[in-house]
RNA sequence: UCCCGAAUAGCUCAGUCGGUUAGAGCAUCUGACUGUUAAUCAGAGGGUCGCUGGUUCGAGCCCAGCUUCGGGAGCCA
């Protein structure tokens, strides 16, 4: 009988008055008297509630003193009606309601009032069914969508590049190890080490750190190739930005060079940003209003310079700010904080920038997405192509205001030769390259990539400002609950 | 991993100089109310003060260690 469901989404559109509808959902809130209850209903399809009209003298007071509770989860059927009261257009006088599942107020952690992002996060079981997390989940599936849009759209192949990876020359970061081996009593060497000869793969493997090698050799035959997958970090690193496992969007471009890989960079950000607002405003608008009465409560200089909805516009509006590593320090050295000796690291050529170079420069003196390209070699990973000066490399960050670095990218290095150099600089060990190499052996072409950290990008879409709240099952140092 | 801060009711927090019975708001429960919108009004219940040890006549408060959480840094996406 309510097989036939429909969608809250809808229904808040709908102008079919009178005809008889069916819902599915959890109940927000409940506000009653003796006579009547405004039942609050959520679906997940949309933020917005459906207002569910009760006539206690046909349900009894027992039964809605049953399912009025937050978090209970109930199927009605009822007529939907122009709403007498003010706060919505639609609700639905209920004719018959169904109890799937009490939720007891006593016991039931999510209670009808604003919750600490901090608690939330020992609620993750439970806080997709918030309004604020309901928001950030919607944004997030839509961003992704975008992300697969966009690049079939452009004549990208989705390129799936392993999980487990025996490559241990990657240089991102430190790795999970992957065994089948008894962490107890693992079979040994005549030496002593542990034998990986016997483990699963007959040699270590690990989790990938990124998919950007093997996204190369896609790239040298398909052209252009994107990965979106899960990459992992076993960096003991506790901020508001890392997570252990995160989402990565790697596209490679054969015959790209370090301009047309910046131009892509743009053009996709920018993309996915605006179709997020196209088809998220009503999670947008509440996310907005979210953050302005939360930043009630603080200082005027630590509350954000624009409204959310006004900072996506903007960025959609503008150019990123491009100019080369050498020009930004030339910037920092002769900037105010420098010149007072504000910065807790002195600005020279040679060195990585920090986060405080980085954020003067996105958010004090640009104002805007800056990319910054063409770092010193020595700074960079060995893949990325040299520069004529020998000083250099066709590297690029895109660095975002209260984000830093969401993508790191560059054209790659194509030639045999100085690749190969590079790698017996860098001590790298080039056997466990030596299919990478190849690529460069026969038919290399100038190619160029970057990979975008996804869930940086839905903090910026957000304006959530920890990492950990815009994925569903944050996995950080010390927490793999859930 | 380093620096700083925090841990008190289900949640968010207050708790004076170390002093005898640990407080508030929200949530919950009970009652009132025939169209509510974070409903409103009246009342009630609810505590191993993170853990271990120490100082003291006496510790929520002082000291040490540990655990967890938060902010910043590093590493990076």
């Amino acid at each position: 009988m309510l097989n036939q469901r429909q969608i809250i989404k809808d229904l808040l559109q709908s102008t079919a008055f009178d005809t008889e509808v069916h819902v599915k959902g959890w109940v927000q809130t409940t506000r009653m008297n003796p006579y009547i209850a405004f039942i609050a209903l959520n679906d997940g399809s949309t933020i917005n509630h459906l207002q569910i009209v009760a006539d206690i003298s046909i349900f009894g007071q027992e039964f809605i003193d049953k399912i009025k509770n937050t978090g209970t989860c109930i199927a009605v059927t009822g007529k939907l009606v122009e709403s007498q009261g003010a706060g919505q257009r639609v609700e639905v006088q209920a004719t018959q309601i169904e109890l799937y599942g009490e939720s007891d107020p006593v016991s039931y952690k999510l209670q009808a009032k604003r919750h600490s992002m901090e608690f939330m996060r020992e609620i993750a079981h439970l806080r997709p069914r918030t309004r604020t997390f309901g928001a950030i989940l919607r944004i997030r599936h839509t961003l992704a969508y975008a992300v697969h849009k966009y690049f079939n759209d452009n004549g990208f192949f989705y390129l799936h590049t392993p999980i487990i990876t025996g490559s241990d020359a990657e240089g991102a970061g430190e790795m999970f190890r992957v065994t089948t081996l008894d962490p107890v009593n693992p079979p040994l060497t005549e030496d002593g080490q542990v034998d990986y000869k016997q483990d699963f793969f007959g040699k270590p493997t690990n989790l990938t750190v990124s998919g950007q090698l093997e996204g190369e050799l896609g790239a040298m035959a398909l052209s252009k190739i994107y990965t979106f997958g899960p990459t992992f970090r076993a960096e003991n690193s506790n901020t508001t930005r890392h997570l252990a496992e995160f989402w990565m969007i790697e596209p490679e471009v054969a015959f790209n060079d370090l301009e047309d890989n910046m131009n892509l960079a743009e053009d996709f950000v920018k993309y996915v940003i605006g179709y997020a607002m196209e088809h998220c405003s009503d999670d947008l608008a509440f996310l907005e209003n979210r953050l302005i009465e939360e930043e009630k409560n603080k200082k005027q200089e630590e509350r954000s310079p624009m409204p959310l909805l006004e900072k996506l516009r903007f960025v959609l509006d503008n150019p990123f700010e491009r100019l080369t590593y050498t020009e930004a320090v030339d910037i920092l050295v002769k900037s105010k904080p420098a010149q007072k000796g504000q910065f807790k690291y002195p600005v020279s050529w040679g060195i990585d920038l920090q986060s405080e170079h980085e954020r003067y420069l996105v958010e004090k003196h640009f104002k805007k997405p800056v990319i910054l390209t063409n770092y010193p070699k020595d700074i960079k990973a060995f893949y990325m192509r040299q520069d004529d000066d020998g000083k250099t490399v066709r590297a690029m960050d895109v660095l975002f205001p209260g984000i830093g670095e969401i993508i790191g990218g560059s054209q790659r290095e194509e030639r045999y030769e100085k690749l190969h150099t590079r790698i017996k600089e860098l001590h790298i060990p080039e056997e466990s390259l030596w299919w990478y190499l190849e690529t460069r052996q026969y038919g290399t072409a100038p190619h160029a990539g970057f990979g975008l950290g996804f869930e940086r990008l839905v903090l910026f879409v957000t304006g959530m400002t920890n990492i950990r709240d815009v994925i569903p099952f944050p996995r950080t140092p010390q927490n793999a609950e859930f």
